[in-house]
DNA sequence: TAGATTGTTAATCGATTAACAATC
DNA sequence: TAGATTGTTAATCGATTAACAATC
């Protein structure tokens, strides 16, 4: 079989996918039926050039003069990212974020889908978060192989991370999702993402201190 | 005065400053007294060059074949971000997700500290999270005109936070943290960053989507 | 047909990286 | 002095935007 090589798409291309995933999910809920990107760039105060590209990036394909088929767009996105059968995840860190985490329904939508939760934290071992026992990260390997878990998010303190990073690893899980301030090397063969709060904090901390103090007045 | 004009340091800058400022502090505690641009480019795998450049546009010089001195250096990222006197902000949404932010202590060290809970469901209005009550929206306005709060932080579900952000604006806060999936559109006195975890978790789900799959063989 | 929209190629813009002179 | 490091200018790279032909 030959394979049709396509350039990889982009991170900020990737980025904007969820975006159009949500508005084509909305629209068709109003019982629209065809889009154009003009329709999708007016709504994000993107470009529609812009917007084209992402949607054939991601594999989709319009008609001129029409525009793009709402419900076979929407499928298309889903399919490209894997979000139409979401993978099972385990979280690692039964905290405050682990728990919020853990509570936000709309990931099941988003691919993921987290079926047991484990702490390093021996004092959060046993317990119970939404429902679920708090299982110790002994168990995790183990676990991971029987269930076919590919995915972890991980919320544990900073001073837990690396360790807790590695044994997600050595468990063989593929992607983490780092939600701890720290940088994960854990080799080729785990996908990180990293979410900080603190660089999008930075941002907002920086634009606020530009602005005009209407305060300064006395 | 005449006031140096300086190019307005980019977003991508701006987001790789806490994770100098972390590593800083991380080597101040540590007793280390200098650093040089290398030092920091390796830590985060970033160029040297890159890093130059970022401290450059924050207002930090070094020395020639010495480095940055690391205290000197650390208080001039964190003056430039306003990080040195957090400011004091408004979380709107006492759900699991706010709950968690407000539960993160390391926040304060970011330059915000949340002091106060609103929430447009009257049904959460009257109960407390984390030691602090949880009051109607209609004591926003008042409030932040009293305590001279000028940031949000918005946790509320999608089909509340038009009408919330709304509602933070016109009670003056200039700065929104927002976290909930909708575009805000709010002027040009109002600053909003937005928080989309699905954008982070599309880059992770592809990625994987693209790994091998060790379990396709049968 | 005429007009709107896609798909694609070219131009622009901005961020990253490389090269190198200045400095301690 | 010699060598390491900063600061800055130039080159590269990649993403965004513009232009336009192809299409229904």
């Amino acid at each position: 079989m030959i394979a049709a090589m396509h350039h990889p798409i982009s991170v900020p291309s990737l980025r904007r996918l969820p975006l159009y995933l949500r508005l084509l999910e909305a629209w068709r809920a109003e019982g629209r039926e065809q889009v154009s990107c003009t329709h999708l760039a007016d709504a994000l105060g993107f470009d529609p050039t812009q917007v084209r590209k992402d949607l054939a990036a991601a594999g989709a394909s319009g008609r001129p003069k029409v525009g793009y088929e709402l419900k076979t767009l929407r499928d298309c996105l889903a399919g490209f990212l894997g979000w139409d059968n979401p993978g099972e995840a385990f979280l690692v860190g039964a905290g405050p974020l682990g728990q919020a985490l853990l509570a936000y329904e709309g990931f099941a939508a988003r691919g993921m889908s987290i079926v047991a939760v484990f702490d390093p934290d021996p004092g959060r071992v046993g317990g119970s978060v939404g429902g679920k026992p708090v299982l110790p990260l002994a168990k995790l390997a183990n676990l991971a192989a029987r269930m076919h878990v590919r995915l972890g998010v991980l919320a544990v303190p900073a001073d837990a991370a690396a360790e807790a990073g590695r044994a997600m690893a050595e468990a063989g899980l593929q992607g983490i999702w780092n939600f701890a301030p720290v940088r994960l090397d854990l080799g080729p063969l785990v996908v990180v993402e990293h979410v900080d709060l603190a660089q999008s904090l930075a941002v907002l901390s920086h634009r606020l201190a530009e602005l005009p103090q209407p305060s300064e007045i006395t």
